[in-house]
DNA sequence: GCCGTTTTCGGCCCGACTGTTTTCAGTCG
């Protein structure tokens, strides 16, 4: 699937031409970026099905930029982006990625300083060779510090959202191998953090009773494994153990293990290391010893094929990977009292996604489908309002017309006996003194209504969490949208008391959103916890801006799971006529 | 560079904020 190196190759070329000063044509490379980033078909396989006039249907897509996707199909490469790489060899993906810095501070700073990579601009910035530039200030080259500062902290760690589609896949292919009788993920992956450093594999190999066709088997398994699509370095290849680097950047280990021990390996392998070390401590405590290799008394192994087996041993529940943290776990699979975690199919509607009206990918009914395939009773549609121009966010008339749209499809799904029901909502805007963009009388005919901040984060923290609380007072507003506003690798929540936020959630019976999309993850497991130890009821949403963003539910879910929510937790478990009961109380 | 239920040419990408500008350019959502 070449969809996504084509996009990349495009939000650069976007990137360069905004640099030039172009006007127009990065918006177009952008928008055909995103196009292909979503695309559910390979854009090869379109390609090589109906040519140029097939690309071409793909929306964004006209004569250039086919010929350009073609080019990339047949060749690799296109000429037009390596041309504009060569007229300035910068890193711009990199120093962009820096929060404050864009294409044209770029250009400036490359043409002055010869600044090329985030290691120059950093020596530069220390040196004090960016404040006097004609443009530029103290504050500015402040403020590249901190971003370097910022990028750093979270540099070899991946989004669990970028990872997780390839590990999936490539689990997969392992497990089809004849080869292979059982595999697994550990680590990070298998706790589903919100970021991952690397890719553990746990393999047990297809047992033989003669040596030579065992170690034949290992020997197939490594070799299919260091010779997988998208592997760039091998850093060994053993007989229990392989290690490669991946295009992406990060780092997949897989380990071939006994039978006997497999379970002892898992529990190993998924750490967290925190959580091992409290485990080993109470395997002590009962006169054990619990390695990697098993849970032992004396010499005698008591315990190791499988994980639950291990738990079982020292007198603990099993515990879910995602809470495997020793933040209190233990002493809770010890007593007995693990809550009963929300499940990955308990989600009954998404209450967060956007549709065309607001300059999202698809129309309501194209998400309605998405959802109906999901399973769910209901879909919430939640588009910007009017202070978001840049989003078309709607204002009051629209929003009408758009109660219309939804009544009629909704009529039409009875009709059908569908079980299906699409609720109005709205992402409104809470403006700096907290109010919100739209009128009350607009408040009244939509079935809910969320707010959040999309603009002027960096406020003082007592007067964010007024602004806030201020929105969370407005009688219509029932959902507050990703509470705390951070980007992963980007930017860091905006300064809020969350406990007055909490309090104030739970005083006015306001929701607060675990927003599931890869680089929100907002709230995050610990607000989760804090959230649910203050009895403040939370919505597990995609923000979807393209139906195929709605399979993101995974990893809010992982998120509240990691912050110990269960289905009660989370009031869109709730059946629809209990949902909207809950919306009215 | 793309697109057309206002257009095959002329619109698309708006408004707030920030920092450094004394009248505005760059960045962000």
């Amino acid at each position: 699937m070449k969809n996504k190196e084509i996009a990349k190759v495009f939000y650069e070329i976007a990137d360069y031409l905004e640099m030039e000063g172009v006007a127009f044509k990065p918006y177009a490379y952008q928008k055909v970026a995103i196009a292909l980033e979503t695309l559910e078909e390979d854009v090869e396989k379109i390609y090589k099905r109906g040519g140029l006039k097939a690309l071409k249907e793909i929306p964004g897509v006209g004569e250039n930029i086919a010929l350009k996707i073609e080019e990339y199909v047949k060749t690799g490469k296109v000429k037009y982006y390596e041309k504009l790489k060569k007229k300035i060899p910068i890193d711009l993906t990199e120093i962009i990625s820096i929060e404050g810095m864009g294409p044209r501070k770029t250009k400036v700073l490359y043409e002055k300083l010869g600044i090329k990579t985030l290691k120059d601009l950093e020596r530069k910035a220390k040196a004090g060779k960016i404040a006097p530039l004609f443009g530029f200030g103290e504050k500015t080259e402040k403020n590249i510090l901190e971003g370097i500062e910022f990028l750093k902290r979270s540099k070899g760690r991946f989004l669990l959202g970028e990872i997780l589609p390839k590990v999936k896949e490539i689990e997969k292919k392992l497990e089809s191998l004849k080869e292979v009788e059982k595999i697994n993920v550990a680590g990070s992956v298998r706790r589903m953090k919100e970021t991952i450093g690397d890719v553990d594999f746990l393999v047990i190999s297809k047992e033989s009773k003669k040596p030579a066709s065992a170690k034949a088997s290992v020997d197939k398994i490594m070799d299919f494994f260091v010779n997988l699509p998208g592997v760039i370095k091998v850093w060994g290849k053993g007989t229990t153990k392989s290690s490669v680097r991946m295009e992406e950047g990060f780092d997949m280990d897989l380990r071939v293990l006994p039978k006997k021990s497999y379970g002892s390996a898992l529990q190993y392998f998924t750490g967290s290391k925190e959580h091992n070390i409290a485990l080993r401590k109470i395997a002590i405590d009962k006169n054990l010893k619990l390695s990697e290799y098993g849970l032992f008394r004396g010499k005698r192994m008591i315990a190791g094929k499988t994980e639950k087996e291990i738990y079982k041993t020292l007198a603990m529940q099993w515990i879910p990977p995602e809470m495997r943290e020793n933040q209190g776990e233990i002493e809770a699979a010890l007593k007995k009292k693990l809550p009963k975690l929300i499940d990955y199919n308990d989600i009954k509607g998404d209450l967060h996604c956007h549709s065309k009206w607001d300059g999202g990918k698809n129309s309501i009914l194209d998400m309605a489908e998405k959802a109906q395939a999901l399973g769910y009773e209901y879909l919430g549609i939640t588009d910007h309002t009017k202070f978001l121009r840049i989003e078309h966010g709607l204002d009051e008339r629209q929003l009408a017309l758009q109660r219309k749209e939804i009544d009629k499809l909704n009529l039409e799904f009875r009709r059908k006996n569908f079980e299906f029901r699409i609720l109005q909502g709205a992402e409104t805007n809470i403006l700096n003194d907290g109010s919100v963009d739209i009128k009350d009388e607009a408040f009244k005919k939509l079935d809910y209504a969320m707010a959040g901040i999309h603009s002027s984060f960096k406020m003082p923290k007592e007067k964010m969490t007024e602004r806030i609380i201020k929105a969370m007072k407005n009688p219509y507003i029932k959902v507050i949208s990703h509470p705390t506003g951070r980007i992963l690798k980007r930017r860091d929540e905006y300064q809020i008391d969350f406990d007055k936020i909490l309090r104030a959630a739970k005083e006015f019976g306001v929701i607060l959103e675990i927003n599931s999309f890869p680089e929100r993850l907002d709230l995050n497991d610990q607000n989760v916890r804090r959230a649910k130890i203050a009895g403040v009821k939370m919505v597990i949403n995609t923000d979807s801006h393209h139906k195929n963003q709605m399979r993101f539910i995974e990893f809010g879910i992982a998120q509240a799971r990691r912050g110990w929510a269960e289905k009660k937790d989370i009031i869109n478990t709730l059946p629809l006529e209990k949902l909207l009961k809950f919306f009215k109380s």
